[in-house]
DNA sequence: CAATAATTCGTAGCTTGCTACCTTTTATTT
DNA sequence: AAATAAAAGGTAGCAAGCTACGAATTATTG
């Protein structure tokens, strides 16, 4: 037979699909998709107000994907831009109050997703899981952070 | 420290995002993009000439989604719809012989995509890969086929 | 110091995914 | 048989991902 999928490939495409609906349909009330929202956990939980290029690194995607989600939270006024004092090239992202309101619901509903989907997982099994995803992604030569820039990596 | 991401959802995204990748390198001179690629694969592996209905269900995908796959394949002359013989709602998708040619590279890349990915894994941990996968997803209450229809899952 | 590199970000244009609403055809119910 | 429900598919419009290209700014190098 055949193969017509990825084995893995596809499952890691049913996984993400999955927790994408859950975080999607519980963020529906605060007018924020799932994207929108693990970008305002991540804004939240730097110290120091982040630029378009680190989001870039940290959620692996391109810069334009991230100038797009970024206007749109922008547009609906959960962050604004302001230019690096000293780089021009530079814009810090900051959190209006309006973004602050989300936070507490984007927590929870993280927390409520992962907890679902290793349900019935020993601690063993969850370890394991843990373990064998990043060699996976450590496998397929997953290299993320090509800057030379300071920067701490996201977890 | 407030996770501002879900980790094995970030996993799989990571996953899946790496998986298509590589496919859709290999693909490129197909002129085949990772998504119509899997589309060609599903329709060769199938006896009977299917029909739209049987692409959103193995691939858990919308039916617009599938729609605008498909009309980018007939366009591309990869495949042609002709009208089922008994039931005029459904098209049924053959392949043209232009879609014949792209098979063996689509079943080549994805035994190599997926023999990477788990390059360093022992047999045991290739086996629990996927039994943690298919049972998270199943925690995730992802219960994809909800039509009374006559149609065999998709593997 | 001047020329070149690299970095950050913008825009255009595409594919892929979704929801919502519509039409046509078939199946079911009354 | 007529009315209703269900199924298949179309279209519009959006979000989110990508590549490719360009502009402005900063860093590096000759």
């Amino acid at each position: 037979m055949i193969p017509t999928q990825t084995r893995y490939g596809h499952y890691a495409r049913i996984l993400h699909w999955c927790t994408d609906q859950a975080i999607t349909s519980a963020l529906a009330q605060m007018e924020l998709t799932a994207s929108q929202g693990h970008i305002m956990g991540y804004l939240a939980h730097r110290d120091r107000p982040p630029c378009p290029r680190d989001i870039e690194e940290a959620f692996r995607m391109s810069h334009p994907t991230v100038s797009g989600l970024l206007s749109r939270l922008e547009k609906k006024g959960f962050i604004e831009f302001r230019p690096d004092e000293t780089d021009r090239r530079i814009k810090r992202i900051f959190i209006l109050p309006k973004g602050r309101e989300c936070l507490e619901l984007m927590h929870n509903t993280i927390q409520q997703t992962e907890a679902q989907m290793v349900r019935d997982f020993t601690p063993d099994e969850r370890e394991q899981f843990t373990n064998l995803l990043t060699r996976a992604i450590h496998n397929m030569g997953h290299s993320p952070c090509k800057r030379k820039h300071k920067e701490e990596p996201h977890t």
